[in-house]
DNA sequence: CTAGGGTTAG
C-alpha cells in the first residue's frame, strides 16, 4: 500500500494532486513516514513549487517528522530557487542537529546555497572547517567569488588550491569558471594561462571551454586569439558561433559577425536567441539600420523566435544610433511585445546624448522614473545631455535634485592586469604602492598630450565644482591613472588594456585617443557598454566625438 | 529496509 503511494507521488505532475496527496498522507499518518515526506519534497521541486516544498518541510517538521539527510538535500534544492537565508540557516541548524556536519555533499549544496542568499562569510566558513576539500569544493567556493562580484578573489584561488598545503587540482569546471571571471576583469594573460592548462590537462577540448576561450577571448578585446580557437575547431555548435558573433561585434567588427551569421546558417546550425542578440548588437554598433530590420523579421518570421528585451534593446539602439529617434520611441511604445525595462529606456537616453536631445531625454528620465529604476548613470546621461546643449541651469538644477534624493554616482573603477595581477585603480585613487610614479607620470603624459593638442573637456566633470578643480578631478579619473600606470609599467609600444566599470566620459576618450598617437601605443579599453579600440589618434567606436 | 546530493559554455 505504501508503495504505491510513493510511486504515485512520483508519478503526479501537479501541484493540485501533490495538495491532494498530501492531505491524504495526514489522513492516513503516512506524513510520519520521512519516506513519504521526502518523495513529496522531491515532486515538489520536480514539478519547480519550491515553495511548496518549503512549506511541506515546515509541516512535517512541526509534526515533528524525523527528517534525515535527504530531506535536508531535497529542501536545498528548493531553497536555490527562492534564496531565503533565514530558510538556509534553519536547514543548516538541522544538518547539525542531525549530524550530517560531515557529509562533504551535503556541505558543497550549502555552500552553493548561503553563496545565491549572497552570504559569502558563512560560504567561507563552512570551506574552512570542512573536514576533506575536493576539487568540487574549491569549485564551489570560486564560484560563490564569480558570482558575487569577488572575481579577483576567485583568480587567487587557482594558485591557492595547488599549493602544497591543499594540493587540488582544478578540473574543467575550475578552468570554465576561471575563464568567465578572466572575462569579467578583462585578465588576457590569465586567461592564457588558463587556456594553457586546460590543454595541457586534456579538457582543452573540450566544447564548454573551447566556447568560453572564445567569449575570454573577445571579452579581453583579442578577437584574433579568439577567432584562433574558433578556426581550429573541427565543430561547431549554436553557442560556438554565436560566441564568435557576439565576440566580433562588440569588438566593433560588425560586418565581419554578420558574416559569420551567414556562414553559420550556410554550415546547417540553427541559430537561437542568444545568436540573434549577438548579430543585432553587431548592426547596431555598425549602424547597420536595414540589415538590423531584416534580422529583427528573420528571428520571428523564419526561425519563430520571440523577440525578448534584448532583441528589442537592440533595435532600440540601432534606430536610436542612427539618429531615428521619434521612430525608435514609437518602436517602443508600439511594437514591443514585452514590457519595456529600464535596460530600454536607458539605451534610448544613450542615443538622446549622442544626438543631442534633451526633450525626449526628459520624457525617458520619467519612464525611468516610473519604474523606479533610475541609477545615478541614467542621471549622468541626462547631465550630459544638458551640459552637450550648453543648458548649464538645467544641469545645476539637476545636480541639486540629485543631491537631495541621495543619489550617488558609484566610484569609477579601471583595472589593468600586468603579468597576471590585477591593478585596480578608482578615482582620485592613491592607494596604489607606486602611487608617486603613477602621479608624476600623469603629469608628464598631461603636458605632452597638451603640446599635441588635448584639451581638457571639462563639461565631462559633472560634479558641482570650479574650472580648475574641475581639471584636476578629472585628471583623476581612474582610466587616466590606469593609464599612466599602464605607460610606466610596459615596455613602448606594448598594447594596454584597460576594463573600466563605467561608460568611459568624453573627456577620457579624448586624452586616450590623443595619448594613443603621442605614444604610439595601442589602447583597448573595455567600458561598460563595449570595447573602443584607440590607436594613431582615433577610435574604433563612433559614440564620442 | 526503500530514496540522492555538490560546481559547469555564448
Amino acid at each position: 500500500m505504501a508503495k504505491n503511494i510513493v510511486s504515485l507521488i512520483k508519478a503526479n505532475s501537479s501541484v493540485c494532486h501533490l495538495a491532494q496527496i498530501h492531505t491524504h498522507l495526514i489522513r492516513t499518518h503516512l506524513i510520519f513516514d520521512v519516506f513519504h515526506c521526502n518523495a513529496m519534497l522531491n515532486a515538489y521541486n520536480q514539478v519547480s513549487s519550491p515553495s511548496k516544498a518549503f512549506s511541506f518541510y515546515r509541516h512535517m517538521r512541526s509534526l515533528g517528522v524525523r527528517d534525515n539527510s535527504f530531506s535536508s538535500s531535497f529542501v536545498l534544492k528548493s531553497c536555490a530557487k527562492i534564496p531565503s537565508l533565514h530558510h538556509v540557516q534553519q536547514i543548516h541548524g538541522r544538518i547539525l542537529q542531525g549530524g550530517h556536519q560531515s557529509d562533504s555533499l551535503l556541505l558543497t549544496s550549502l555552500m552553493d546555497v548561503y553563496s545565491i542568499c549572497r552570504d559569502l562569510e558563512s560560504v567561507r566558513k563552512l570551506f574552512d572547517e570542512a573536514s576533506q576539500r575536493d576539487t568540487v569544493t574549491w569549485n564551489v567556493l570560486i564560484s560563490s567569488f564569480t558570482s558575487n562580484n569577488r572575481t579577483r578573489d576567485a583568480l587567487l584561488l587557482f594558485d591557492a588550491m595547488q599549493s602544497p598545503e591543499y594540493g587540488s587540482e582544478p578540473d574543467d569546471v575550475t578552468c570554465l569558471l576561471l575563464l568567465q571571471a578572466c572575462a569579467h576583469l578583462a585578465a588576457l594573460d590569465f586567461g592564457q594561462r588558463i587556456h594553457q592548462y586546460a590543454d595541457d590537462h586534456g579538457f582543452g577540448n573540450l566544447f564548454k571551454i573551447r566556447n568560453s576561450l572564445i567569449a575570454m577571448y573577445s571579452r579581453c578585446g583579442s578577437v584574433d586569439k579568439a577567432y584562433k580557437v574558433f578556426d581550429e575547431m573541427s565543430e561547431r555548435n549554436v553557442v560556438t558561433w554565436s560566441a564568435m558573433i557576439s565576440g566580433l561585434a562588440m569588438n566593433g567588427y560588425g560586418r565581419e559577425a554578420i558574416d559569420a551569421f551567414i556562414e553559420m546558417r550556410r554550415a546547417g546550425v540553427i541559430p537561437d536567441e542568444q545568436t540573434f542578440t549577438g548579430v543585432l548588437s553587431a548592426c547596431s554598433h555598425t549602424g547597420l539600420v536595414d540589415e538590423g530590420r531584416k534580422l529583427f523579421d528573420m528571428m520571428r518570421f523564419e526561425y519563430g523566435l520571440l523577440p525578448n528585451v534584448c532583441h528589442c534593446g537592440c533595435m532600440v539602439d540601432l534606430l536610436g544610433r542612427a539618429g531615428l529617434l521619434d521612430e525608435a520611441y514609437r518602436f517602443i511604445v508600439n511594437e514591443m511585445r514585452v514590457q519595456p525595462d529600464a535596460a530600454i529606456w536607458r539605451t534610448l537616453l544613450g542615443a538622446c546624448r549622442i544626438h543631442r536631445y534633451v526633450d525626449l531625454g526628459e520624457r525617458v528620465i520619467k519612464h525611468l522614473i516610473e519604474l523606479k529604476a533610475q541609477h545615478a548613470g541614467d542621471y549622468v546621461l541626462l547631465l550630459n545631455i544638458y551640459a552637450s546643449a550648453g543648458n548649464w541651469e538645467a544641469v545645476s538644477d539637476l545636480r541639486r535634485l540629485m543631491k537631495e534624493r541621495g543619489i550617488h554616482t558609484s566610484l569609477g573603477c579601471s583595472t589593468v592586469e600586468l603579468g597576471g595581477k590585477i591593478h585596480e585603480f578608482i578615482a582620485e585613487d592613491d592607494s596604489h604602492p607606486r602611487k608617486n610614479e603613477i602621479y608624476a607620470m600623469l603629469d608628464e603624459i598631461a603636458q605632452q598630450l597638451k603640446i599635441a593638442g588635448y584639451i581638457a573637456n571639462l563639461d565631462s566633470e559633472l560634479h558641482d565644482m570650479d574650472d580648475s578643480e574641475k581639471d584636476s578631478a578629472l585628471y583623476y579619473h581612474s582610466e587616466k591613472l590606469a593609464l599612466a600606470f599602464g605607460i610606466l609599467a610596459t615596455p613602448p609600444g606594448r598594447t594596454l588594456r584597460i576594463a573600466k566599470n563605467l561608460r568611459i566620459c568624453v573627456d577620457c576618450h579624448n586624452f586616450t585617443k590623443v595619448l594613443s598617437n603621442v605614444y604610439n601605443r595601442m589602447v583597448i579599453v573595455r567600458d561598460r557598454n563595449r570595447f573602443h579600440h584607440f590607436k594613431g589618434g582615433f577610435c574604433s567606436c563612433n559614440d564620442y566625438w
